[in-house]
Order: structure tokens, then C-alpha cells, then sequence
DNA sequence: TAATCGATCTTTTTT
DNA sequence: AGATCGATTA
């Protein structure tokens, strides 16, 4: 070893543990081979500090370019915080590449596409917009299989198959999928746009079949670092690959055990065999948790260790010991949600110092704080904020319960995740008047609005023009509006009006956009600020000109704020929303594409509605998945149970992912964590009665205290002697009376179709009736059944399944 | 050709 | 309970 004079240790370094400092100063170099670091980092043990701490520390230390550090995360948000905290170490981190895959994809495809015949104007194309291609290419095919096909083409290419790969079958081995699949490539090429998986596919391909361009990218890049490596797919993999050089310092962090979105393609193998896959790999294990207190982690950790592939890891609590988790069974869904109101109100009740909030919920806010410990709760539990909780559950279907039940006392809440914002329909149409302007190929968002409003512009006439679009008429290179300007001649005079009409709104918009010199913009502000009626929009700033213009102009704001009595001034509201959102950008067409590549890429703007609740101090209501990354005080996890969580289908590989998706909900709890199962729920509509998760047999019960009816092998949890569990006397769960069903759920039972004239019957909707006539058809029986409510109809069948209950004959 | 009604089927999780 | 599909109706 050299002796070098021990330099002074910065502070920003002297706060990390040993193996955290031990990862930020790894450098790869050892004689001329540059290793590649893995860093294994467990929930809640620095990991985001870590690598914002070693990007400033390359810069400052290392004299690195900071242009050429490239760090990929897989949510915006992740982004955006790494960012933000790389920057307060050092402010030249700002100049480094900190982006999600896909974003890097579509800044790559913006520069690079040309190379493969991809005009840099491109849109891209979101699940349901995928969806409606498909469904263009399949006529009278039900939405659900188009959904089915829609979700494989885009797991093929999280797979990196493209329509000729062999291995294609493996994905979907229905023969005509192939097909589809390379219809569907060749008239998304026409259309001039690109899906979600092409943002990482179409980089990869270039790279492999341009290597002066691979070398321009390697030349750059020289450090690239890869956040949640357990989330990527072997796409994600693929383009690291491709952007690695010999020379380049790869450093990818990620925790096996937190790997949930095999769904959506990402490969845990991935983590697992980084080693081989990149020979002379350092590992780097980060063990200790700063967030969670001992018995939280034991139970989190006694549950995923029964998986069997995991490279193993064991997370030590450095906050010491704490309050052992809670397990409640509760009778039912709707006691559930009173549980955990009663439980939040009564933490929050509790004395002064509560509704400061704002304070959890951060994400892993200062994770490597080793003051923390000295916060710890004290027996007596102080005050909580209602922001210091959280409900966790499986389905977003889920949090239905919770927010009538919150709403009905009062309580502050957040919904994370399910806001939807850009799937309103009101969002969707303006957002295809965008994209139609930037690219006049796109079938899709022309199909959406050519007429809304009505505009006597029928599927016949869409049709026409769509097929003069791409057919003989190559000139036209597949522009719509060129083909619909040639066909109007040929139009019947409402269908010629209507197009005329809608050609005129966009051709507007883009003289709009064309001519944006300041006092043009400033003229159609002021007119739009001059009608101050209320409910009115307004045109602010940038491109929020544009967007208010087209929508009003098209007559979708009147569409909207018109037929739906109810809630058509919240359309209203959310359009403005929308138009707020885009004032943030240039009114030129670079501002327009830059604007819809970041709606399509980070979808978190907040909705209108819950912007109200988005008080500083609310609980917060979010799925499992949605919780990673994030930490809680206090944590439930809801509906803990068989066929909820594990869903029933999943076996194996698809238990473990379960597993671990339960290891990230427990490990997301700071100071105390609930867990609650229920016997019976409504599914579908039907009460069913519920069994207890098998994860809540596996968690070590030495740390587990089982308030409530306890079934079968929980131990006694019965009866009274809660004394010491420090749940107050007003929220114990009651104890169920009977979990046993009535005999039969499923309606009619017995034969489905021997109906005959009659019989008489009970139906869901309609009441007490009897059955006047049976008659044959092809379909099989058809019943007319005369209701006491005076009411005569026909049914087609009477089988398993509906609504009708048959309960006894007439003479 | 759009709107309405009833039957049938549905549910993960998301960049 | 809610979405969706298909058929019947105005």
C-alpha cells in the first residue's frame, strides 16, 4: 500500500457509516481494469444519500465532468430528488444527466432518431392510445383481448423481441401474434410516433447497429449510475450494456428483496447476475436501517426470508427497540375503515403538537441520521399528525372504503397514485388537438377529436379519410389533414362542413403557434382575460395560450362544460389545470413537443380535486407498489389477506414478488406498524368470506400482537385481556359473530335453464316476478318474465351468474 | 345513428 | 359495484 497523508475528511463524507463511505469512494480503478460496483442497499439504509453524496464527490474529488455522469432512476420523482440533493452537496452536480429510463430514451430518440427513419416531431403513445391502434388494426375484436395484446407487445419489448425474435412465443404464442405485432410496428413507423417501450428499444438498436454513434455516446458518458436496479427489465439492461464502454465506471444500485414490478418486465435476474454479466463486479452491502425500529424490521424481514431466490441480506434496526407491530382481525371491510380512523383520530387527539404535519412522508428524508434515534417514541405514544400515516393497500379498487369512511369523520386524506388526471377524457381530447397539430399522421388523436363535438363527421367519413391518407396517394405521406383537405369535394355537405370545420381549428392553432410574436400572444391574453365570466378559462403565460385557444376553439371546453351537468365546470377546471401546467413552456412547436413528452412521462400533476386535500397534514392512502421509496410514521397495511394479498393466482416466482412486495409496505414504517385482515369483504359486488394472508402465518410471531378474533391457528386473540397492547378500550375490533356464509351465494342454484312458464322469481333490479313465456332460440332459452312493478321484459339467459333467484311455481 | 337498457364480465400492481 | 358489450328502440 502507498502512503498518502490522510486528507481531511469533508463533513458530507464524515456523516456516512463505514460501508456507505466505503461505496461513495469506490472508484473502480485497479491498474487499468475498471471494476463495476453493485451496491446492495436494504430498505431504509441511505441509499439515495449514497449516490448523490458519491456524484458530488466524483466532481469535487475527482475533477469528473459533470456532463459526463448519466444516473437513471425509473420515477420522475426519484429523479427530481436526486437531483435536488446531489445539487445541495454540489452545485455543479446540476450539469450532470439525471433522468428516469424513458426519459433518456426520448431525449435519446429526439437526437438520434433520424437514423432510423424517426421524424424528431414524435409523440408518444400511452397504453390506451396503444390500445386504440390495435384496435384499428382489429375490427370487432373485444377492447379486452385488444388490452391483452396491447399489454404482451409491450412486454415483448420490455423483453427487447422485436416481431421476428424467436423467442417471441415465449410472450405469447398465439400464431397471429406475430402478426400483429409487425402490423402494428409498421403503422406506428407510418404514424411518425412511439410507445413507451420503443423510448428504450429503438436506443438500443441504434446503438447496436450505429457504432460511431455508440462510440459518441461511450465517449460522454464515462460514469453512468443506475438507481432500483432490481426494476429493470432486459431492455433497461441491454441499453446500459450499449453505453458501457471499456472505460466507462458503471455503478448500479438496487435491493433484490424489493423487486416488484416483474409484471411490467423487470428482471430480478438482472440484479442477481450484474456480477457475471459485468465481470470484476464490487459488492457493496449497505445493511443497516436507519428507519425502522426493531421489531418492524424483524417481522418485514421474517417474511421474505422465505424466499428462496435472494442474494441474502440482513437489515439491522439502528433505532433500537420500539413498539411491537399490531395485528387486528376485523369482521369486515366497513369496520376495517372505522378501525383505522378510530386509530388515527385517536394518535392524533392525543395532545399538543399534533397537526403540524408536513413532516413524514418524505421521501427517505435524511435516512442516515444517527440523531434520529433520539426521537424516539416514548411508551406513552405522543401526538401523531394525520400526515404521519399512512393506509396501504393492494388494488387502488381498495381505498374506496377508506375515503368514504374519512370523508364521513372528517379526516384529512391523500390519495397517491390512482389520480388519473390524465386519463379524464377532457385531458385526453385536449391533449390530442396537441398532438394532431405537432404531427398530422397521428390516426389516433385525429380519430379522437375530428367529432367531438359532433360535427357530422362519421366513422364512414374517418375512414375515407384515413385510407386516402396512407393509401396510393404516397404524396399525402399519411398527413391527415392534407387527405381530408383533397377529399372534401367528395364529402356530402354535413360531412364536408364538419372536416372544413375541424381543419380550420387546427390550422388556427398552428398559425398560432407560427406567428407567436409577442404582440399576437399578448392580444389573445387580453381578449381572453376581457370575458371574466365566471368558470371562464384564461390564458396566462407560453404555451397556455395555445392550449386555451384550441380547446375553446374546438368546442371541446363548451362539449365539456355542457353535458355534463354535474361535474362539467371541474372538466372545466381541469383543463385549466392543464392549460397552467403548459404556460411553463415556449409557445413554439419545441415547447409544444417538450410539453407533451414530460405529460407522457411523469404523469404526477395533481388533480383539482385533491389539490383541495392536499393540506400539509393528511394521511395518506396509496397502494403497496406506490409506497416505494417512501417512508411513514405509522403504517397499516389493510386487507392482509389469502386471495388479496397474495392474490390467489400467484405461485412461485409470482409468491416471492408478493412477498417482497409485502417486505416494502412493513419496511416503510418509521415508529409503529398495524396490519389488519378481515373475514369477510365485498368482491364484486358480493360479500365472500375472507381468509387470513398466508404471509400472516409467516411473520415471526415474537413480535406480532393479534388484537381481535383470531381464526384457527392464530393463537388466542380472543376475549378480554388486552390490557397491556396499548390499544384504547374504543377501538378494539369487535369480535365477529359469523364468518360462515349463507348457504349459497351464487344465486340460482341447481339446473341453470329449466325454466318454464310459471315459475316465479326474484330479481336484483326489478323485484318479484313470474315467468310468462319460454321460448327457444338460437342462443338459447329466451324468458319473458312479467314484474310486479308492471314491467315486462325478455331475457336472453338464465344461467349461472345473474340476477335472478327462482323462488317457487305457480299451480 | 345515437342513446338506452340489461346482461355479462371484471381486478392487480405502472414507467 | 362499475365498466363494457350488444341489442333494441326512438
Amino acid at each position: 500500500m502507498v502512503d498518502t497523508p490522510a486528507p481531511p475528511i469533508p463533513p458530507y463524507l464524515a456523516m456516512l457509516n463505514p460501508e456507505q463511505r466505503e461505496a461513495v469512494l469506490h472508484t473502480g480503478k485497479s491498474g487499468d481494469a475498471v471494476h463495476p460496483l453493485l451496491i446492495l442497499a436494504g430498505a431504509g439504509s441511505g441509499k439515495t444519500r449514497v449516490i448523490t453524496t458519491k456524484i458530488a464527490w466524483l466532481i469535487r474529488e475527482r475533477g469528473v465532468d459533470p456532463r459526463s455522469i448519466l444516473a437513471v432512476t425509473f420515477t420522475n420523482k426519484a429523479a427530481r430528488e436526486m437531483a435536488d440533493r446531489a445539487r445541495l452537496i454540489d452545485e455543479r452536480a446540476g450539469d450532470a444527466m439525471l433522468r428516469t429510463f424513458h426519459s433518456f430514451g426520448a431525449w435519446f430518440l429526439r437526437r438520434n432518431g433520424s437514423l432510423i427513419g424517426l421524424n424528431n416531431a414524435f409523440v408518444i403513445y400511452d397504453d390506451d392510445d396503444v390500445a386504440a391502434l390495435l384496435a384499428t388494426l382489429l375490427e370487432d375484436t373485444p377492447k379486452a383481448e385488444v388490452k391483452q395484446i396491447a399489454h404482451n407487445i409491450s412486454r415483448a419489448k420490455d423483453f427487447f423481441l422485436g416481431p421476428e425474435s424467436p423467442e417471441l412465443d415465449l410472450i405469447d404464442h398465439r400464431k397471429q401474434f406475430r402478426q400483429i405485432y409487425a402490423r402494428y410496428e409498421e403503422r406506428l413507423a407510418q404514424i411518425g410516433n412511439v410507445d413507451f417501450g420503443d423510448l428504450i428499444k429503438k436506443p438500443v438498436e441504434i446503438l447496436q447497429g450505429q457504432p460511431d454513434v455508440a462510440r459518441r455516446f461511450r465517449d460522454r458518458f464515462r460514469v453512468i449510475m443506475v438507481d432500483e436496479y432490481q426494476d429493470a427489465n432486459i431492455a433497461q439492461f441491454e441499453l446500459l450494456k450499449e453505453l458501457c464502454g471499456p472505460d466507462t465506471y458503471v455503478c448500479v444500485v438496487g435491493d433484490d428483496d424489493q423487486s416488484i414490478y416483474r409484471f411490467r418486465g423487470a428482471e430480478v435476474r438482472n440484479i442477481l447476475e450484474f456480477p457475471h454479466r459485468f465481470p470484476g463486479t464490487d459488492i457493496i452491502r449497505l445493511e443497516r436501517n436507519y428507519r425502522s425500529t426493531e421489531p418492524i424490521l424483524r417481522a418485514a424481514s421474517s417474511v421474505v426470508a422465505r424466499n428462496e431466490s435472494r442474494l441474502g441480506k440482513e437489515l439491522r434496526s439502528e433505532r433500537g427497540p420500539g413498539k411491537t407491530p399490531v395485528l387486528a382481525f376485523l369482521p369486515n371491510q366497513d369496520e376495517e375503515a372505522g378501525f383505522c380512523a378510530k386509530l388515527i383520530e385517536n394518535s392524533v387527539k392525543g395532545g399538543a403538537g399534533s397537526g403540524k404535519g408536513g413532516v413524514s412522508g418524505k421521501p427517505d428524508a435524511g435516512a442516515a441520521g444517527k440523531d434520529k434515534a433520539a426521537e424516539q417514541p416514548k411508551a406513552g405514544s405522543p401526538a401523531a399528525a394525520f400526515s404521519d400515516w399512512a393506509i396501504l393497500y393492494r388494488t387502488n379498487a381498495q381505498s374506496l372504503g377508506f375515503e368514504t369512511e374519512f370523508l364521513r369523520r372528517g379526516i384529512p386524506y391523500r390519495v397517491v397514485g390512482s389520480l388519473k388526471f390524465y386519463e379524464r377524457e377532457e385531458i385526453k381530447d385536449a391533449l390530442a388537438l396537441l398532438s394532431f397539430l405537432v404531427n398530422p399522421r397521428d390516426e389516433i388523436a385525429f380519430r379522437r377529436v375530428v367529432n367531438k363535438p359532433t360535427r357530422g363527421v362519421g366513422p364512414a367519413t374517418v375512414d375515407r379519410i384515413v385510407d386516402a391518407s396512407t393509401g396510393s396517394a404516397a404524396s399525402l405521406g399519411g398527413d391527415l389533414g392534407a387527405a381530408a383537405k383533397e377529399l372534401l369535394p367528395e364529402l356530402s355537405a354535413k360531412a364536408r362542413a364538419g372536416t372544413e370545420a375541424f381543419l380550420k381549428v387546427i390550422e388556427d392553432g398552428r398559425t398560432l403557434l407560427a406567428d407567436q410574436d409577442e404582440a399576437k400572444s399578448k392580444e389573445v391574453k387580453k381578449q381572453a382575460r376581457k370575458s371574466k365570466d365566471r368558470e371562464e378559462l384564461r390564458a396566462g403565460e407560453g404555451l397556455s395560450v395555445l392550449v386555451v385557444h384550441l380547446v375553446k376553439d374546438s368546442g371541446i371546453a363548451d362539449y365539456h362544460q355542457t353535458n355534463d351537468e354535474i361535474s362539467g365546470n371541474q372538466r372545466l377546471n381541469n383543463l385549466q389545470e392543464l392549460a397552467n401546467a403548459a404556460s411553463l413552456y415556449a409557445p413554439n412547436i419545441d415547447g409544444l413537443l417538450e410539453f407533451l413528452e414530460h405529460i407522457e412521462l411523469d404523469r404526477s400533476l395533481e388533480d383539482d380535486t385533491n389539490k383541495d386535500k392536499t393540506k400539509d397534514n393528511a394521511v395518506t392512502l396509496i397502494t403497496f407498489h406506490n409506497t416505494k421509496g417512501l417512508e411513514f410514521r405509522r403504517v397499516i397495511m389493510t386487507g392482509i389477506e389469502q386471495g388479496i394479498f397474495p392474490r390467489e393466482d400467484k405461485q412461485d416466482e409470482e409468491l416471492e414478488e408478493e412477498r417482497r412486495l409485502f417486505y416494502v409496505g412493513a419496511t416503510r414504517a418509521m415508529d409503529e406498524l398495524y396490519l389488519t385482515s378481515c373475514a369477510m369483504r365485498r368482491i364484486f359486488g358480493r360479500t365472500m368470506p375472507e381468509e387470513p394472508s398466508l404471509f400472516l402465518r409467516e411473520i415471526d410471531k415474537s413480535v406480532l400482537r393479534i388484537i381481535g378474533d383470531a381464526p384457527y391457528g392464530f393463537g388466542s386473540g380472543t376475549g378480554g385481556g388486552h390490557g397491556g397492547y396499548g390499544i384504547p378500550a374504543g377501538i378494539r375490533p369487535q369480535h365477529r359473530s359469523d364468518s360462515r356464509p349463507p348457504a349459497d351465494c351464487t344465486g340460482l342454484g341447481g339446473s341453470p335453464s329449466h325454466w318454464q312458464r310459471g315459475d316465479r322469481l326474484y330479481h336484483d333490479d326489478h323485484g318479484y316476478g313470474a315467468v310468462i313465456e319460454v321460448r327457444d332460440s338460437e342462443e338459447g332459452p329466451v324468458v319473458r318474465v312479467q314484474f310486479e312493478t308492471g314491467k315486462e321484459l325478455r331475457f336472453l339467459s338464465l344461467h349461472q351468474g345473474s340476477r335472478f333467484t327462482k323462488i317457487g311455481r305457480d299451480s
